[in-house]
Parts: structure tokens; sequence; C-alpha cells
DNA sequence: TATATATCGGACATTTTTATCCGATATTAT
DNA sequence: ATAATATCGGATAAAAATGTCCGATATATA
């Protein structure tokens, strides 16, 4: 479904949103551990998240990552996905078609709208501040 | 979403199937042309489709591939993803936890469940013989 | 039976995704 | 200033997915 450098996209932008709220900036290693991910990889994604303006990042000593409390409430499960592997999980056709619309669909077409209307509106409803929250009250994971 | 190979796969059964309707059976190389893939790459994704019984081949002259009327009716869209891409689309967790379920969820368990429902019915309840249909009726396409 | 022509199946090549390495750069504390 | 330590960013490597090649095998027809 998704992308593994948008899985692990996900689950770091979570977990470091959860530490932002105990008031904690975390570093990469600390995020590649918590959300059991190869470091450098990790690195990477990050990277892309802070040019995205989906996370803040500070270099230096003490530095790290961290998202405000009102950029969370903002952000979206939506807005990671498309920083990351883009729009293609809704805009392409589910048979690889370079032009699938209403007037010339292919055979799943009108089938698959439906299935990515309700993708998107999760997506788009779904905040990463309660994506956090359910970690922080422990009543989902991001590991194992 | 799907896998090239899997894209290919659909359309070649969808294809299959309608040219047997016709009384046709139908060449690796007419498939390949109808869908517009790569002819080698399809070779092997007959193959597998028809090791699978998903279709019937046949070699020598006058070979080629062919669905029967009655395996159009029982043929869903699962079964031929089922046999090229396995249940991962269906199984795996959204955040690609090893072990995600009710008892220890990732943060997206509960939404991706009802996304994915509704993906397993639709697929289910989507059999080969309405895709040739329309197909057939000129209603929807596999090409451009 | 010989031949033409179709798929089968294994090895190989290319491309994309995933993952790693390391020097450069920025920032804080001494 | 300088040292310590964090991310940045470009090159490289490994693995998986996609795509190709070609001889072997099967089968209908002459």
């Amino acid at each position: 479904m998704f992308s593994k450098a948008c899985e692990y996209g996900i689950k770091a932008t979570i977990h470091i949103s959860h530490q932002s709220r105990l008031g904690k900036r975390v570093s990469l290693k600390e995020v590649a551990s918590a959300i059991d991910s190869p470091v450098a990889f990790t690195a990477k994604i990050l990277q892309s998240l802070a040019s995205n303006n989906i996370i803040k990042s500070s270099q230096g000593i003490n530095g790290g990552y961290s998202i405000s409390k009102e950029r969370q409430t903002q952000l979206s499960l939506h807005d990671i996905v498309i920083a990351i592997d883009g729009d293609k999980i809704i805009k392409n056709c589910a048979l690889g078609l370079k032009e699938c619309n209403n007037e010339s669909p292919c055979p799943l077409h009108d089938k698959f709208k439906k299935v990515k209307d309700e993708l998107l509106d999760m997506m788009l409803s779904t905040t990463i501040l309660k994506l956090g929250d359910s970690v922080e009250k422990g009543q989902t994971v991001l590991v194992v």
C-alpha cells in the first residue's frame, strides 16, 4: 500500500509528535530506535520530511527533530503520504492506464473509486495529533 | 496498490476471458498487444496464471490461452490478485508491523480495517465475467 | 514422420527501491 | 576560537521488481 519509506516516515512523524508534546526534541538515532528502522535510511526520510515542512530539524549539539503542537493539529496522514509517496496511491489507475477517467474508464475504475474515496477521506481526516495521542495513551504501538 | 505483474495479469485475464467468449483462443503475442505489455514479461505472468489454474494454456500450433465460460463465472478479481501478489494487500499492516491486530494495533489499524474490508469485498464480488463483459460492451477499456 | 509454431522454464539484464557510508555543515558549550 | 555532536547531502551498495533472451518441450498439420 505504502512504500517502506512512507511507512517509516509515518511512524517517525508519530513518534516525534509524541515526544514533542513531552517537551523533548529527538535525535535521528532515537527515532530509528523507537520505530525499529535502519538509521541511515531513516535519516534520508527525516531530511525529506523536514524539507517538506512536516517536521522541524535543528543541527548541532542538542539538535534533533520536533513538531510544534500547532503543526500537529494541522498535519494529516495525507500530508505525510503526499510528501513521501506523492499522490499516486489515489491518482493512479488500478490497472496502470495512463488515461483512466469517467469518459474512458478501465474495467476496475468505478469499483476502485469507492475504495479510493474512503482511503482519501480517512487520510485527510486523520491528524498526527490523534495518532500520537493513541500511542501516548498506550492504545496503539509503533513496533512489533 | 497492485504490482505491475498483477496489473498485467488482471488485464490479460480480462482479455482472454473476452476472447474466449468469442470462441477464440489467444496467443501470448495477441495478449501482450491487446493490453500493451512487454511480451516476455507477460509470458511469465501467463505461465503463472496457468499454473494457478486461472487460465488454461495449450502448447503447439494453434496453441494459446483460454478460460471456460464456467470458470469465468467462478473467478473473482480476488483470485487473480492472490495468485500473483498474494494476500499482503489485505493482510499486511499499513505501517509494516509484523504483529498488528486488535490486541496490539498500530495507530492506523482501525482506520485501515474499514478500507481493507471494502477492498476485499469488492475484489471478492467482482467476477472476471463481469469485467470482460464491460470491455465487450465498450463500456471500459484495457489500454491508454 | 518431419516441420512449423506455440508455450515452458531457466538464466540473465535493467531499473527501482531500500539501505549504507562518509565528509561537509551547522550549532552549542567550553 | 575550539571541540563536541547533531543533521545535511552526495556517492555507493544491496535487494527486489521489472523486463529480456533463448533453448527445450509440446502439438497440430502436411
